[in-house]
DNA sequence: ACTGCTTTTAGTACCTAGTCATAATTAAAC
DNA sequence: GTTTAATTATGACTAGGTACTAAAAGCAGT
């Protein structure tokens, strides 16, 4: 039996996301249905024809090449931020940063979000990570969005400034960390 | 003046090159020339046309992205791997990777490389960071070199394994990490 | 069983950005 | 001034569509 109408047009997305390279008449042999079928699908759904997909997967990774760059400096959106005090930011989690087998947040995502924000509350031209102690409280999903608050816990006569992170989701702790900081050139980051 | 074929056909390479997604009309336009000349000019310098350019850079970056998500899953590549025993990547410092300011890296790149290969060098479908004590030894600038080593050295009877990275450039220690990995789908990352 | 509605097919004309082949025109070389 | 090379024109055909019209099939309620 072919599928109907909804579902079929839930597959074809999918379809088609998977392999954008595809053409009407694979498709509709692909479905079992006549191509006009799948043409009145695509009106529907506002998928663009395949040589507009192909140029935009083209375009998109031209531009991505070149843009991609800059962006990072901080990961996640800095809210709040008072220098030497405290900061928040928050990060909603993408398709790309979790797990595809189960949708889990890959750590380094939430370290990088806390990590940046520990250089972001100091009050100094840069400050570079020494040291940290990190905990992952709970996993972390896809869509999930992500809000870490450091909190500048002591700053020492040499400088090293110890800061403390806490990431939450809907006020559940998911990681925390204490990050050892030093101030501009001194040691490493 | 218009060119003369061996210059014109040495300027469409470049032009060509520069801007894939020009049609021979634009093209004839540019040149001064007419379209059957800019297709005559193609052929003999094998150049395909427009769609097929098109259709090379979206399957080119499309692969990219198809295989670099899988590549992705490990920060740096992987050039030895004994399971549950122990593994070495490397990742040399690009750009996007520093500080624009003083070209040193960011902290969490260097973490992020250690972390995914303490994932991968578990023996398990997934493995989920739970804790982790980290220190940054040096700084490491753009253009390095790092070269991560991690071994296991311990596996406890609930499936936590702790495992310890050392990551250097030309054999200084850069960074050093104790992970507390726990394998599937128990705890946090 | 018949009506009314949605869904699916079919068919036509037209579009872009080409290919391939042939022929005619123009420019350059000797 | 003729020959050769380069350019342009012309017509037929292609893939992968759009846009529109119209017919047929599927089904749900009465």
């Amino acid at each position: 039996m072919r599928f109907k109408k909804e579902q079929r047009q839930r597959l074809l997305i999918e379809k088609i996301e998977e392999s954008p390279f595809i053409t009407d008449e694979e498709l509709a042999e692909y479905f079992n249905v006549s191509v006009q079928t799948i043409r009145l699908d695509r009106m529907e759904l506002q998928i663009p024809e395949l040589r507009k997909r192909i140029k935009s997967v083209a375009t998109n990774q031209w531009n991505e090449k070149v843009k991609s760059l800059p962006l990072d400096e901080v990961i996640g959106d800095i809210i709040d931020l008072q220098l030497d005090e405290r900061a928040i930011s928050i990060m909603k989690i993408q398709r790309e940063q979790v797990f595809s087998r189960n949708q889990i947040t890959r750590g380094h995502h939430l370290f990088a979000q806390a990590n940046s924000l520990a250089v972001a509350v100091i009050d100094e031209e840069l400050a570079l990570t020494k040291k940290a102690e990190i905990s992952f409280e709970r996993q972390v999903k896809r869509g999930e969005q992500v809000v870490a608050k450091a909190e500048v816990k002591e700053v020492q006569q040499d400088g090293l400034t110890i800061v403390h992170v806490h990431s939450y989701v809907k006020n559940e702790l998911v990681f925390s960390g204490k990050f050892y900081m030093y101030r501009s050139n001194k040691k490493e980051s």
